[in-house]
DNA sequence: TGTTATTATTTCAACATTGAAATATACGAT
DNA sequence: ATCGTATATTTCAATGTTGAAATAATAACA
């Protein structure tokens, strides 16, 4: 139980700030794919759904953007989502760089079937905040993701 | 631009919460990688190092409990710092079954090096947030996290 | 003591993730 | 129109991640 780390109280705050911040996120998303949130597909699956479904088709680069990740991990989780039937791809003719995703008409109905279960499940999670304390929380969040500039 | 969610204001604002933390989470991470927080190690690996550095010789089955991973991912990340030579494996002579992962010499320098660089990152971070939101974060954050039980 | 159940680790297939290199297309300046 | 630069996607190797099956060792108990 050495603990070797001694900081100043700023540092100590700041560390268990975010050890406790990852531990959260980290858990809450075991425990909403433990359940039926992503009704069978992944976590990186659902999101792609869940953007087309909200935003209209998107190119890879826009996925890549929305959702935080690399534009050769977009390749995969798309090729997959091809594979299933869910999503289509087509080159944009305006340019044909891009290459547009659209919803199919079984990928409209799994995300229209599967995010309000979604939604429950997290409204679910989040009960044990009160609506004050959920607010706090995403102002604090939103201050934080863009810490960055 | 079309919206298909029409949700109850509960929903909507757990719903926020839940992005907003997502996000934050994520952008939070990729920033302290794309910095020197990690020295060349992945984000596991130093997790790896960093347990053992405050908590001593841990078996694999410890490490996957408190790095919230599976226990082949942590055969997996543990044979490569073993690759490494940053830890050294050896069965447990009390009980068999388990598998002791200790800091070698070149593991423990490795780790003291970059631990106080790692929470430097982290404080310049999380710098944006007063000492009192960085502790009402923590704590909304410890609700959070321990929400499924 | 055998038998059975439990626990710890490894192995494996499938998918995720990144970053870099390769390819293809578009755009800007001359 | 051409050349050079910038952008979008794909490909690939390395690592991470999970869950399930296989192995091995321990523990419980009749």
């Amino acid at each position: 139980m050495t603990v070797h780390y001694q900081g100043t109280p700023e540092a100590l705050q700041a560390l268990d700030a975010y050890v406790k911040l990852s531990r959260a996120v980290n858990a809450l998303e075991a425990r909403l794919s433990e359940r039926h949130a992503y009704g069978g597909l992944t976590a990186s699956q659902f999101g792609v759904l869940e953007a087309l479904y909200h935003l209209g088709p998107l190119c890879q680069g826009e996925l890549s953007a929305k959702l935080l990740k690399s534009g050769g991990n977009l390749t995969l989780v798309v090729d997959n989502l091809v594979r299933l039937g869910l999503v289509e791809r087509e080159r944009d003719t305006g340019d044909r760089r891009r290459v547009m995703v659209t919803l199919t008409e079984a990928g409209r109905e799994r995300i229209t079937e599967l995010f309000p279960l979604h939604v429950q499940d997290i409204v679910t999670e989040f009960s044990v905040l009160s609506p004050e304390e959920q607010a706090t929380l995403a102002s604090l969040c939103r201050k934080l993701g863009k810490a960055g500039q």
